[in-house]
DNA sequence: CTGAAAGCGCTAACAG
DNA sequence: CTGTTAGCGCTTTCAG
């Protein structure tokens, strides 16, 4: 492994001049950059970042808390994230804590001990004020609405767009609503689900309600649920957390010889491939933007908070 | 910041002994060992992992090059990736490259600057030639079979693959098969695509190669490429890249009443839910599988070659 | 069992 | 413009 004084005595300079040369510094003569130059290439030479990112207190390097690396909702976010750092020179790295505290704890410590310069939260497993601590080692943006002054955020307003759906759904004449959450009443995300169609229905029907659903499968086996089972009033509309399980809804309903929307309308999310195949209206919540500008403000350390827009695409399912 | 040598003097004694009971030595006395933890936890203390990384000379750390983050195909090695780090306390670097050579070389060098301890390649820009002087600074490892000893490779036989899949088409009586790739003759697995045909249906009519495939849109167009424009003969069978592709076919055959599969048989690849959703065949690579072996030969430091199975799921679309 | 001291590879005053 | 030098925070001989 050359090193910086490898290359200073090959050249015949002292390290700093290199150093300098490395870093583009001005002060240094014309001659001595070249011949540094040209050590530096014959000995294919580069700096050490562990070293330089030791000295300097900074890594150029951000981390993504994500629960689940295979849920397409993150996924998205994630490549947000990516689109940005690659223009900006940063490196991504993932962190999955399947919504362990312990985790994700162990992940926001790698701020304190300078392995990353900012930390993007999907979602989060602790709460707020066991998080804000660590706001102090270096940048934390949420992709989830917070007024905790600490933290920045790149979010949308989650509690209206559900209102929309289902005030949407409502509209096209639909009371006996049923929706699909990934997590249960533990994720706020949920709660506002619930929120919003209280607000939008009165009440809300136990049977209605049909948590952990993440992947297609589960969204068949809702369907099962709904329609299999004894379920008093069937529902005539169904708002999915996903494209995806969306999906898996519309081909249990299919197999049951049921009408999409007659029978049956489904109202996705994310307005992803499968919904476009299905011919599915979805609420695309733009969650690459999300990831996007969760990236800028991390960079930035910017404690900013920046709504995304989110739309309504009507297709053929409702 | 406090620092190893804080705890020290806080504890009363000396760094080494800090740093024995922070890496678990024996040959620390007990009283010691309990007071230096104590001191330790009422500061909060976190050794800082840049000065770690420096002198140990490794970074449990390792990079995943991916032309397109956005890409199924990739993101589910980069999942299989994901899915094993997480238990083994490594940390996933994302590396996109959009296939430029240079940006490739960028991050094949963050082996040779220590911040990587290894990179997984899923696919690639430059040649072996130009990579496997990278070995020599960390473990470099392929998603893509490659007889140099110099690399590790977790693979799929793609050209049985592509054989078996055009084979599977004929037996069940299609002469006339069009097919897509993602990139053009620039690619292996593009190359091996073409000659499994060649091999399977004696010549290849330019009109049935449909290349820059990725995403649904792309699956779309080629619909109408083969359909709406001056093809000859029509295709009665297409065998697409990837269930996203093959998904948009099937979107544009039906938006022209085609029967699927009477009218047009589809095949696509990878199992992914839109397939399940449509009911399209597809032959599975089982690329997470693919992740996950890459990630256990980058981090053993082997160069074995690991072939992993495929399987044709057989679905109405054909 | 413990501490002093020598680095790991680099940057940034500081003094010329 | 250039070199000397003192660290960054940690691990690891090497002597006790």
């Amino acid at each position: 492994m050359t090193n910086i004084s490898d290359i200073a005595r090959i050249a015949g300079v002292s390290v700093s001049t290199v150093s300098r040369v490395l870093n583009n510094h001005k002060y240094v003569s014309e001659d001595k950059r070249k011949i540094v130059q040209k050590v530096i290439k014959e000995m294919n030479y580069t700096p050490n970042k562990n070293a330089v990112d030791l000295i300097r207190g900074e890594t150029k390097m951000i981390g993504v808390i994500i629960p689940y690396n295979n849920n397409q909702a993150f996924d998205q976010m994630l490549h947000g994230v990516i689109n940005k750092s690659v223009e900006k020179d940063y490196s991504i790295t993932v962190l999955a804590t399947k919504y362990s505290k312990e985790k994700e704890l162990e992940y926001l410590s790698m701020l304190k001990n300078k392995w990353l310069d900012g930390i993007i939260i999907t979602s989060r497993a602790n709460s707020w004020e066991t998080i804000i601590p660590y706001t102090e080692y270096g940048s934390i943006v949420s992709c989830e609405y917070t007024t905790h002054s600490e933290i920045g955020c790149a979010y949308i307003d989650r509690f209206s767009s559900y209102v929309d759906a289902f005030q949407y759904l409502k509209d096209k004449g639909h009371e006996k609503v049923a929706f699909t959450t990934a997590r249960g009443t533990e994720s706020i995300s949920t709660e506002q689900t619930i929120a919003a169609y209280k607000r939008v229905f009165g009440g809300l029907p136990d049977e209605y309600y049909l948590p952990n659903c993440f992947r297609f499968e589960d969204g068949y086996y809702a369907g099962e649920q709904l329609f299999g089972r004894a379920v008093k009033t069937k529902p005539t509309a169904i708002y999915a957390n996903g494209d995806e399980v969306a999906g898996g809804i519309y081909k249990y309903a299919r197999s049951k010889n049921m009408n999409i929307p007659n029978d049956l309308a489904i109202l996705g999310q994310e307005n992803q491939p499968i919904g476009v195949a299905l011919d599915l209206s979805s609420v695309d919540h733009q969650l690459i933007k999300v990831g996007e500008q969760a990236f800028e403000l991390t960079v930035q350390k910017s404690r900013r908070n920046i709504e995304i827009p989110y739309k309504i695409i009507e297709r053929s399912s409702i």
